[in-house]
DNA sequence: AGGAAACCCGAAGACCATTAGGGAAGTCAA
DNA sequence: TTGACTTCCCTAATGGTCTTCGGGTTTCCT
């Protein structure tokens, strides 16, 4: 096997990467997301900050790791509640679906604030980072047109209308709640808990004509 | 008069307080919020950084009056578009004053980013500085219940869960606008442009059971 | 064993916020 | 007018930040 030892050591490469990007997010939650320090990551390794270097060319491109990182976790959160669900309606996988999301938004608020505010200065997602965010918001589309195609749904639902109105009136609220209440459990923030009468809201403010539904 | 030297005093005083902060509000516009350095603003002004801590006694002083200021503006935004309508119809007023909301959000997005979002990291707004905030909420509030009393909503929409909903569906869009196409004019924003929408489905999603307008 | 790549470090440059201490100027009362 | 007090602004210094440079050591492949 002539390769085992460069798959090793682009495996401990692979591992000091993962460790860097725990501890920033480690000491993000501590202290903001904004504040990041690689001094302080090079500490917690028990490194000297210019060694962070030979892993990441600077600060932004942690912060890119991150935020795609980030994205995929995000992404999964979704599908997996779905994929877990036992059930056809997309009403019911609506409700499964969201309670997901924003539970892994409470959950990750230092990953919510990366994905979704985006207000690290001078940070801004690179192409690659950005498709998997990408892909959550096609999907979510995907979900919307099966609404329509249900009959939950008038077809107006799955334009990029519906698509913006959804994912504000969503985000608004977990957003509400991070910035209001960022300390709050999941079950009892005053903000997030009202997912579910969202939800109705927009059903009923996109619900086809009438009787039939199949 | 013995005390116009004092008033004079302290009247340049407060200019040099006025220009710090614009200059301040400026630069983040620049550079992002977090990133503000006094030392830039030193610069600007053709000051050295420490002089700066003549007139607040450190960086996050500059925030929480900045907070403040912008809580002020925002509250007034939509004081005055409301006092200068001259329709009573709540719908309307909403509409208005909504649209006023947003606007001064879009064309403020530094004041907007401090009081919505609150990512700089180790800033609390302090209770001076938080109260026209909570005076604006209170505004709203009064506002719902003028719908009600009106009739055009449910008595459940002036609850705290009525006010939370509005003020996330509303600050939502906004919040998605900033996030995500910060540059947009307030007339073609893609996530600004829905707030009509919004609250159509506020009023829908709160109508009374049917037929009692005033 | 030899050579290359990877890894880590110390030193240094250019920033930053903040504190300490001193000097100049404006202001007021006697 | 003179002396005292306050305000204002400075220089110097401390300790922190990100990042680059150049050299040394370890690790691995051939």
């Amino acid at each position: 096997m002539s390769n085992t030892g460069l798959d090793r050591r682009t495996r401990r490469r692979q591992e000091t990467i993962e460790e860097i990007l725990t501890a920033a997010i480690e000491l993000m939650e501590a202290d903001g997301v904004a504040s990041l320090s690689l001094s302080a990551v090079a500490r917690q390794l028990g490194m000297q900050p210019p060694s962070i270097y030979q892993y990441f060319p600077s600060k932004m491109a942690i912060y890119d790791a991150l935020f795609q990182r980030g994205a995929e976790y995000f992404r999964n959160a979704r599908l997996a509640a779905n994929a877990a669900a036992d059930t056809e309606d997309i009403r019911e996988l609506d409700v499964i679906g969201v309670t997901a999301f924003s539970r892994w938004c409470m959950e990750n608020p230092v990953y919510s604030q990366l994905l979704f505010w985006r207000t690290v200065p001078g940070f801004a997602p690179s192409p690659e980072a950005f498709a998997p965010a990408q892909a959550a918001l096609e999907d979510l589309r995907q979900h919307l047109q099966t609404g329509v195609d249900q009959g939950h749904l008038r077809p107006e639902a799955a334009t990029e209308e519906g698509l913006a109105l959804y994912t504000s009136i969503t985000a608004g609220l977990v957003s509400q709640q991070l910035a209001n209440e960022p300390d709050a459990s999941f079950e009892d923030g005053r903000f997030v808990r009202l997912l579910p009468t969202v939800l109705d809201m927009f059903y009923q403010y996109y619900a086809p004509p009438r009787g039939n539904k199949t």
